[in-house]
DNA sequence: GCAATTTGTTGCGGGGTCAAACATATGACG
DNA sequence: CGTCATATGTTTGACCCCGCAACAAATTGC
């Protein structure tokens, strides 16, 4: 036995912060809005009832966010029983409408979407595998302009979300690599910020960190607090959404499972490895067993995938169960070690999953621990090809959400 | 083009919640609280500058703490300019003791530590493997009643914390399965709360998830906020700090990457399968390739490991050169997936560090994404074999910290 | 011993929320 | 059709918490 002091360590400099009462104030603004734009309007007394605050406080709240025009209060509804009719509350999407970007492998799309999640218009163009990042942002800077234009004259613009395939930095929009796009050490964000000639920051992030937040926001996974999802374009990312928050990691490269070893015989990757998991179960995988040549990328390769598969093609759907049995096997291993309660398949594999499905859960079960009752359901995103797009704008709109009076304070001023 | 209004998901219950003005007292409190327990004693004026609160406020703030026992102001140091001295304020250890316990699968560990992490007493016991969860239980109620009896007569015991090797489910403290224990469909909150005849909560907690963050709060890791800590006992467990929190995944269960599919043509697994990362880097396959029987287990297979290494001999060299490698690709998948800062080697890892440095480096640089300057450290842990039972304490003190008022009022009525 | 400096202390004011009283709008009932 | 019960918006006052400013106290340096 001993009596000891334990000595704190050496490198400690994280200090817990106070805060003062218009912090309180930010907060409660932030949960109202927030509110109103994940479940659509309600009214009044909900809020009262959902945020637990009064309701002198809620009428002040609405106040002020009517004032900010990003609120307005509707006509009551007739309610079940007696009592006075509560008015509707609903986000004003003009108020706060952001620019999202998605720059993906083979395609890039953009869209014009309001506070509420109102979609005002929206286009996805290809895009030739090979395009350098100049082209491609002049490409959607082209696109960016014509949707800014056709926004009604009181909408405010208040930010621009990108995602892209790519390893990001979100504190500068940097992207150190994009293998699948061919890029590396890329100034995204300050590229289209001066392309678009917006004063609002731009802020970057990765695709499948976007495509989970949109389906934890709006997708299959709404209200799911710990999802994963797996993007397959030509290679294979994670976005981890752990407590209902984005799980980025130290550097913003957390969830770059494309290339964690499942196979330590398996075929040799474009990253000098061999047997990383997108080797064996991503799109090169696919083209490789299925007896197509590597020349046939993208939708191309789908497609004709999809086509053959439809027919009962034997190789093909040969070639489905295997890369499903390796997606599931780790499926199972990203399982074991978030936890989560949802596995959400987005990129190529959304369109395939009917073909996958069988495969991708007798993977997942042969890894995942037997906790038991606690395997976690896979399932197709519930938003397609345009999680990430969606994703996008929903970062974008997360800072207004934030802080809605500074935020709009700051563009008055 | 197209114009719709996303509906936002059916299942969707999270709503966001407001906050009044005593959750801000709350939060403050916890804030001086916890600063002065991680960080040990320091001047009332540091405390502002820390805490960016006001004079007043932090005035304020400690004379309710000190009123509460959790903390007392001492003389003032001679500062390095001119001035007023500054009083140095402290935690006062008695004024909340918790009693933290460790279930390991070789040994049983008890401590008493008091607020700010004075030990008063630590006891461990070596524990037979295959003793049921009873049999432990019953000798580590002994052993707290003993440490109890010995704390001063002032000392107010708040909680218990419990660190077990094996799956928790942290709600009711109840282990489902500790393959290494032997145990399964465990009641050890219950169990330990009878057996201690105790009123305090009883925490109960995955040994690896305390020992990454015994390692965050007092080891290596300190003030790190994106750790790993690698737990190397029967099993291998990792315990996982994200933004300088526990990530414990939905149902607490974050972080079994023992079974983790590495090597689909390596050994067969108790659990069932084949190539799990513990079959190829755990203590069987240590000795399995060290041709030590397996009969041969806990710390009389590592000491014997240690010796014949440190002997020099080539059979034991080469065996944990090979587990070196394989631990090192199971970090790099780590690392490629969490985007730690650090990644900490605790149980019987940390002792055979030094010849498994060189293997677990190349391994992990391997299978980890070349993000150029951002590969994480690896290192051994800073506090040793008592990592766990230092954050069962940990855990327990946090209950503390989050609501000192409230914690210290609710056991005076 | 006096000025400069830093910090504790005290009193006041403002922001934010809550509780209670009052006003208002609806449904139910006779 | 009027009254009552019910639910909810509105207004007012109170309380809590923090920041600010003025003042008091304790130390250094000259």
């Amino acid at each position: 036995m001993n009596r000891t002091q334990i000595t704190a360590g050496r490198d400690a400099h994280h200090r817990p912060k106070g805060v003062a009462a218009d912090e309180l104030r930010r907060h409660n603004l932030a949960a109202v809005v927030e509110s109103l734009h994940l479940h659509g309007p309600v009214s009044r007394s909900e809020l009262t009832a959902t945020t637990g605050l009064n309701r002198s406080t809620i009428a002040d709240l609405i106040g002020e966010l009517t004032n900010l025009g990003l609120v307005e209060e509707g006509p009551a509804v007739a309610p079940s029983g007696p009592g006075r009719p509560s008015p509707m509350v609903r986000t004003r999407p003009q108020g706060a409408v952001v620019l999202s970007i998605e720059l993906s492998v083979d395609s890039v799309a953009v869209a014009t979407v309001g506070l509420g999640g109102y979609v005002y218009e929206q286009v996805r163009v290809p895009r030739p595998r090979g395009e350098s990042a100049a082209e491609t942002v002049e490409v959607v800077a082209g696109l960016s302009g014509e949707l800014i234009e056709g926004l009604p004259a009181d909408a405010i613009l208040t930010g621009v979300g990108v995602g892209v395939a790519g390893v990001t930095r979100r504190s500068d929009g940097f992207v150190p690599l994009a293998p699948n796009l061919g890029w590396r050490n890329v100034a995204l964000g300050e590229m289209l910020a001066s392309a678009l000639g917006l004063s609002d920051p731009v802020l970057v992030a990765n695709e499948a960190d976007l495509g989970a937040l949109a389906e934890y926001r709006r997708g299959v996974g709404a209200g799911v607090p710990h999802l994963i999802y797996i993007s397959g374009e030509a290679g294979i990312g994670a976005g981890i959404i752990h407590d209902g928050k984005p799980m980025l990691g130290a550097a913003g490269y957390a969830g770059e499972a494309g290339h964690t070893l499942i196979n330590p015989d398996g075929h040799l990757c474009r990253c000098g490895a061999t047997g990383c998991w997108e080797t064996e179960a991503g799109e090169a995988a696919l083209a490789r067993l299925a007896g197509i040549p590597s020349s046939v990328t993208g939708l191309g390769l789908i497609d004709t995938i999809l086509a053959r598969a439809n027919d009962g093609d034997q190789k093909t759907l040969d070639a489905l169960a295997e890369i499903g049995r390796w997606l599931g096997l780790g499926i199972g291993n990203l399982i074991n070690v978030f936890n989560p309660q949802l596995v959400v398949l987005g990129g190529f594999y959304h369109p395939l999953f009917p073909f996958l499905e069988k495969a991708v859960f007798k993977g997942a079960r042969l890894g995942a621990l037997d906790a038991p009752g606690d395997i976690a359901d896979i399932t197709a995103g519930g938003l397609g090809p345009d999680a990430p797009l969606i994703g996008a704008a929903e970062l974008a709109i997360s800072e207004v959400i934030a802080d809605p009076a500074g935020h709009t304070r700051a563009r008055s001023g």
